[in-house]
DNA sequence: TTTTAAAATGCAAGCGTTTACATATTCGAT
DNA sequence: ATCGAATATGTAAACGCTTGCATTTTAAAA
């Protein structure tokens, strides 16, 4: 009987150790349910036959992958990298593997990528927000995946998050905006198709319109794919308008540094000739010049905390549970008062 | 015989369809080895029963994952965003999923990153840099598993990788620099330990000062972990020392971009007082004000291109071979001649 | 010692695919 | 119609592991 074969396999180890492979088994996932003996023995021939067990065969037999997936819009800017990284990190002490793929903010490709993480054998998965097309919930639901939405919290939706109000937050930065003075705000905004975080910071800023009692059509609101680029063009036109806005909001950090560049390329004063007011509190907004107002969000206690819920559940069958988490504005150079020409 | 089974197989499929497993697999991998007729009927049964291929099962019978793991020092900062991205969208067109891991800069973690990934049954290896125990390089050899290096190119090195001479790089830059005149020159670098990377850059400092005539001691070198406040603090050391220097060359725009920062906070004048040369040209330089004197590193290319590469390996076999890619400064705003005081 | 419960180990049946190989079907040429 | 080659389909054996259950060993109690 001459194995060639490449590999050594369980069987092999057990051979070697003069056990059985359940003992094997056992050994390498449940140590203390063998004795010390035994466990040495099958250590040490696991050592000499540079044995690894088989993933695919593991997760056959074991009906769990140990991976936990995440989809986000895009890896390339910064705004969920720190949240990722919390949330791996985490995800890595209970003993899961991350699974990330990205969706370059499209609704189809987000559906495939669930199916491609799904078909992985992905235990759970990670969500961005909670809009999507209920075909995919459903789909989910049957294939018997959990899911953990995050970035977002509704207090109307009944599935799981953990993550902030982004109405709410936007909103808290809005009043104080609206209390400087500002009359003639805009916002540049993420595309809201699909998805519900900028859709709720929109909302955000108009009801603490209305409560200033200040009609919500005086926001001007213009939609733009995200980038830095995308940012700065609509900074432009917005400056270019006959009417001029005081106050610009931004969907976030990254479109928000795009019209402070253009700012300065244009020649208008931040926060002199109108101010800038950002939402996540990236890494650039302290790096901007002048640096970046806008709203925190704790990107990093969200990712662990989502990690932490989605291990529990897959682990111990423990049911998600929505969290919610606190943001606060950030006030620093690009928000002054409204100052008469 | 209740089936009470949550998740249908092959087997309900084939069922269904009135045909055998084995026509089922084939119609689903390879649909034109079958009738056009079966395949509806197949197809048909696939939608009824929302038959999804279990990921272990496949992956077992098949021997191959179709995933290529990447582990890089930090998903956290910028760095590695672009180039992971383009190297994910470029696997996905191939086949393949991309699995990520980051190891905070630790070489022990990285071996136990790869291991992770290798026992998941990573199919290959994208790796950041040469450098590391060769244990490891053994340990992939003994498990089959191909591996690429990125982020680096060296002539020297006999391993392939896609990536850039960081060497001549950063010689190209720092020839730049010292041609307008700067003597007292400076280095925050990233940490040298297991990071060639960093070191190159260091030592293409020291090969233009060499090609300048001045005395490589002339660089005063402050090894820092990776971050913004790194950076700073680096940079505030630097300025506080009784020789100041006129540039101060970073390893990465992330320190740069710390340093530009503090300056502003010390109120020292770039690029007047002193020059800041950054190193990636990560979105955060052209924020920066000044804009980041960096040089280009074309980072979605390089991604794009190890994808291809590895795809190629895992599928047809396909040796990898190393592929230099090249560089350039680019002068913004940070770097300036020396000004007598 | 003997008895008994508990702990350790072994046995063997899956887990859901893929893929040689064997068998059946189709279709064009005779 | 008949035959053969080509094409389509079916059969069944892996693949390497986990785990419920049966069996053996150990250790504590009597």
């Amino acid at each position: 009987m001459n194995k060639t074969r490449i590999t050594p396999t369980l069987h092999d180890v057990a051979a070697k150790a003069g056990v059985s492979t359940a003992t094997v088994s056992r050994c390498l996932n449940f140590p203390d349910r063998v004795t010390e003996r035994t466990r040495n023995k099958v250590m040490a021939a696991v050592k000499v036959l540079g044995y690894s067990p088989n993933f695919g065969a593991k997760v056959m037999a074991a009906r769990r992958t140990n991976t936990i997936g995440a989809i986000i819009p895009t890896m390339e800017n910064a705004i969920f990298a720190r949240g990722l990284q919390a949330f791996q990190e985490e995800l890595r002490q209970h003993g899961f593997t991350m699974l990330v793929a990205s969706t370059s903010y499209s609704a189809d490709i987000e559906a495939e990528q669930i199916r491609a993480l799904v078909g992985r054998g992905a235990d759970a998965l990670l969500l961005i927000g909670h809009d999507r097309d209920p075909d995919i919930y459903e789909f989910l639901e049957t294939q018997g995946v959990p899911s953990l939405v995050t970035w977002a919290f509704d207090p109307n939706e009944t599935r799981p998050s953990v993550g902030f109000d982004n109405r709410a937050a936007m909103q808290s930065m809005a009043t104080e905006v609206l209390r400087l003075g500002h009359k003639k705000v805009a916002l540049i905004s993420a595309m809201t198709a699909r998805n519900d975080r900028a859709l709720e910071r929109c909302k955000g800023i108009q009801d603490a319109m209305v409560l200033a009692g200040q009609p919500t059509e005086d926001l001007k609101i213009i939609e733009t794919p995200y980038g830095i680029e995308e940012g700065a063009d609509a900074f432009k036109l917005l400056m270019q308008a006959p009417e001029k806005p005081t106050a610009v909001f931004c969907g976030n950090d990254v479109l928000a540094v795009g019209a402070l560049r253009q700012a300065r390329d244009m020649g208008i004063r931040v926060p002199d000739d109108v101010s800038i007011i950002g939402f996540d509190d990236i890494e650039l907004a302290q790096i901007a010049y002048p640096p970046l107002t806008t709203v925190h969000v704790p990107h990093r206690e969200m990712g662990q905390r989502a990690a932490i819920a989605l291990a529990a559940m897959v682990t111990d069958g423990v049911p998600l549970k929505s969290i919610e988490l606190s943001t606060h504005p950030v006030f620093r150079g690009t928000l002054g008062p409204v100052c008469a020409k």
